[in-house]
DNA sequence: GTCGAAGTGGGGATAAGTGGGGAGTTTGGT
DNA sequence: ACCAAACTCCCCACTTATCCCCACTTCGAC
């Protein structure tokens, strides 16, 4: 269970230290993936296996299923954290979400998102604006 | 499990290194043979075992099962990593696939995919913009 | 204030990618 | 049958990147 919101640095080697909170739900390993919204997700090695069945059984003879698997699975990295809790966010990936030094590591319950600091601050600006019309809408779901 | 994308260089002899990560799950043997949309397929010998059983079993009667059966067996050829961890990619294999002197080693979590860089770019290119939509896809298989 | 845990930063050992030399085999021609 | 050319495969060497480890700093708790 990922819950909260964290502001980390990068470091020159393109590190990034994941909340302590969140290691040991992390420990197996992790793969690192676009997001929705121009972030980056984190999934438990764990849970990514279930996705990557369903999107490794899509057919191979449809070209849009071929072309989304292979996004899918070339632009996902597997790693695991180093000694210190922290994954390498590799340049490709960096330059998806826009993140330089400083980066906000979310969590999403599931998984963990994380994104450039003035994307994230515009995105949440605004939410709370359009909140109480977000929050009537989807309150029947609860 | 085959993930991410890789750029590496063919050497003089045709050879090509498959990232380290890669590696322990080929060290049994690997099938090259050509993929769909003129790149080049790299199975495990296991994972291509009950690949041809599958296009084995095809009908012998059907016109185009018998092509594709030709296509795939054909230009098979089966090798094993050298002690640096490389492949031999032979000329007919590269022609087909347009391959020079760079070529993109891309994870495809059940096999590997080798591509000529440009015809990659061009691929991802394309879905680029749609970068969101497979994302936003991709969240829903969740 | 002190202690401990978490975040941050960098040095150095190790492995990976790349390139080339050379012994042993095969192939094809004379 | 012999030789020469081509090929394969193993080994060595160099450069670069990756990872592990250690150390400093900051922040919160007691």
């Amino acid at each position: 269970m990922f819950l909260g919101r964290f502001s980390h640095n990068l470091d020159a080697k393109g590190r990034l230290a994941i909340p302590a909170k969140f290691r040991s739900e992390l420990a197996e390993g992790v793969v690192v993936t676009r997001g929705i919204d121009r972030c980056l997700s984190v999934y438990p090695l764990a849970a990514w296996q279930t996705l990557a069945e369903k999107v490794s059984a899509l057919s191979i003879s449809d070209p849009d299923a071929r072309q989304f698997k292979r996004m899918v699975f070339a632009e996902a990295m597997d790693e695991t954290l180093d000694t210190q809790g922290r994954i390498v966010l590799p340049p490709e990936l960096r330059r998806y979400a826009g993140i330089d030094r400083e980066a906000v590591v979310v969590g999403m319950n599931t998984y963990v998102e994380i994104w450039e600091p003035g994307r994230w601050e515009n995105l949440s600006a605004a939410v709370e604006d359009a909140g109480a019309s977000i929050a009537q809408r989807l309150a029947d779901l609860i």
